[in-house]
DNA sequence: AGCGGTGTGTAGTACATACTACACGCATGG
DNA sequence: CCATGCGTGTAGTATGTACTACACACCGCT
C-alpha cells in the first residue's frame, strides 16, 4: 500500500460517516489546493513535506509516524535522536531488524517500567 | 561539529601520514570535483548524498553512520526498517531518548546474544 | 435552469539538492 | 623557470521537492 492509495481510502472510509471529508474540504482544512491532494492521493505526485503530512494526519486521525513511514520518511524527532548517537542507535536498530514484534514491544516495556 | 569540519579534521589528520590525502586525490578517488568538495569541507555547500557521503567514509575509513549523521542525514536501510514498522521502532527510539549509551549497549548486547 | 459542491487536468512557480567545468594564484621540486 | 600539484573562486546545470492557480465537466438540489 503506497501513500496515496492509503490516504484516499482512509478518507473515503471517513466521508461514509461524515461529508466533510471530501477531498476539497481536508485540503482546505489542511491547507493546500484540492487538486494537489487530489493527484497526491493518486501518486501522480509524490507524498507532501512533514509538515503537510501531520497536518493530514491530524485531520484524518490517523497515526503521523504510519503515513510519513508509507512517504519513506521518518519522523523529524527520531531522526534527531539518531543523529545524535547514530552508532549506538544503527547497531540498535539493525540488531532489531528481523526481530518479531513482540519481543521489540518486551524491550519497550521493560524500558518504560524501568527494569534498568 | 558540523560535517565539513569533521571532514576536513579527518583528511588533513590522515594527510599527515599519507599524502594521497589532499583534498584533489581523496576527491577524484570519491567521484567528485575538488572544488566541490573543498567547498564542502568549508560549510559553502551543504553535505553531499548518501552515495557520495558512502564513498568518502570508506576513503577515509570513517564510519558512514557517524558521516551521514552530521549530514543530518539517516542511512537507508535504517529508514527501510523503520518505515517498515513505524509505530514500534517510534515507540522504542522514543523511549531510549533519553537514556544513557551503556542501557541501550546493554539492550544490544543482549538480543545478540539470544536471551531473548 | 442554475447554483453549489465534487474530483481532476493543465500549466507554472520558487527553492533545494547535488553536483560539474573552468580558471586562478600559490608553492615546491627538478 | 616551469611543470606539477595544491586549494579555491566563479558560474552554471539538471533534477527533485513542494507546492499554487485556474479551469473544466459532472452531479444533485430547488
Amino acid at each position: 500500500m503506497d501513500f496515496g492509495s492509503y490516504v484516499r481510502a482512509v478518507r473515503e472510509g471517513r466521508r461514509e460517516a461524515d461529508v466533510r471529508f471530501s477531498v476539497r474540504q481536508v485540503a482546505q482544512r489542511v491547507g493546500v489546493e484540492p487538486a494537489y491532494l487530489s493527484k497526491v492521493e493518486r501518486g501522480e505526485q509524490p507524498p507532501p513535506s512533514e509538515a503537510t503530512i501531520r497536518r493530514l494526519a491530524e485531520d484524518l486521525e490517523e497515526d503521523a509516524d504510519v503515513l510519513l513511514a508509507l512517504a519513506g520518511k521518518i519522523s523529524g524527532d527520531l531522526r534527531e535522536v539518531i543523529c545524535r548517537r547514530p552508532q549506538l542507535f544503527g547497531a540498535l536498530i539493525r540488531e532489531l531488524k528481523e526481530m518479531p514484534d513482540h519481543a521489540i514491544l518486551r524491550i519497550v516495556r521493560e524500558v518504560r517500567d524501568g527494569s534498568w
